[in-house]
DNA sequence: CTTCTTATTGAGAATGATTCTCATTAAGCG
DNA sequence: CGCTTAATGAGAATCATTCTCAATAAGAAG
């Protein structure tokens, strides 16, 4: 078990959550991805650590790790999940339909024209993080 | 029967489209109305000019304006038509999740420090409005 | 360690949106 | 007016997600 496990099952226990062997296989496997997984794709990954692991419970160990802060819902076609990351203003993720990778944007430029824009409007995004799905640079080459 | 849905009328007869008299309800019922639509809210209307549409082929003619770019996808929740714009270069919808209203951002600032970072990734996004759902302005303040 | 409470679970049913199937209909063209 | 076949409507099928419920096990208390 990775040491970010850890630290989120610390977390959750805190916030009165049981630690379930399902729910740390489920987070192993998060942490352990390299990029964003649909559900079916965790529960087999999760199955490898705990065999009884249900589907509802990867649904369910998701909803509390979003509630949580711990997850961003990402999607390509179907729903996915990935790392939340720090960043709690506006910002932008670059998603790549093909590999999947999230290429976060540095969107510290308060000057920016298009935060600029949101504000002028007094649109509240309801999201911190907003999806430009496409093809990372990688992607578009090879076919 | 509005100017506009004539002229899609007329471009989709030049593309070998027949004009179906289901074909032509939805169109209308898209023309008439003052938000997006969900594909249930579309057979409702569109039944009041055509009884006879069903379900199904509310969604192919989505399909078809979509494939023929006189519709764009909106996600608030479950999959919603708007309108296509003209704007054919990336850039951003403010989709209100609660009036559904879509405000487009003028983003022609080519030197916009977002779409340089974008370009200096190497990005392609698939889509050319990127959207930004949350609360327009209008909707914040009123329970 | 054992007991107790109840949050959590797994399996499968249920749901909801979208797509598919297929026999029937009607656009568009002579 | 016929012909050809794209298009249709109804309902079945699919797919992801949520729900139900009896059984289980986490965690607190003793
Ligand atoms: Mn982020
Ligand atoms: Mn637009
Ligand atoms: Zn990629
Ligand atoms: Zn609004």
């Amino acid at each position: 078990m990775r040491k970010r496990t850890r630290d989120i099952q610390k977390a959750l226990s805190e916030s009165g959550y049981r630690i379930t062997q399902s729910r740390l296989a489920v987070i192993e496997v998060i942490m352990r991805a390299r990029h964003s997984l649909s559900p079916e794709e965790i529960l087999a990954r999760a199955r490898k650590i705990e065999p009884s692991v249900g589907l509802a419970t990867v649904y369910r160990t998701l909803d509390v790790l979003h509630a949580e802060g711990y997850l961003e819902r990402v999607r390509i076609g179907n729903k996915g999940y990935t790392l939340a990351c720090e960043e709690k203003s506006l910002h932008f993720h670059l998603i790549c339909e093909r590999c999947r990778t999230v290429i976060e944007l540095q969107s510290n430029h308060s000057s920016d024209a298009l935060l600029a824009q949101l504000r002028a409007a007094g649109f509240k995004s309801r999201k911190n993080a907003v999806e430009i799905v496409g093809l990372c640079a990688k992607c578009q080459s090879p076919e």
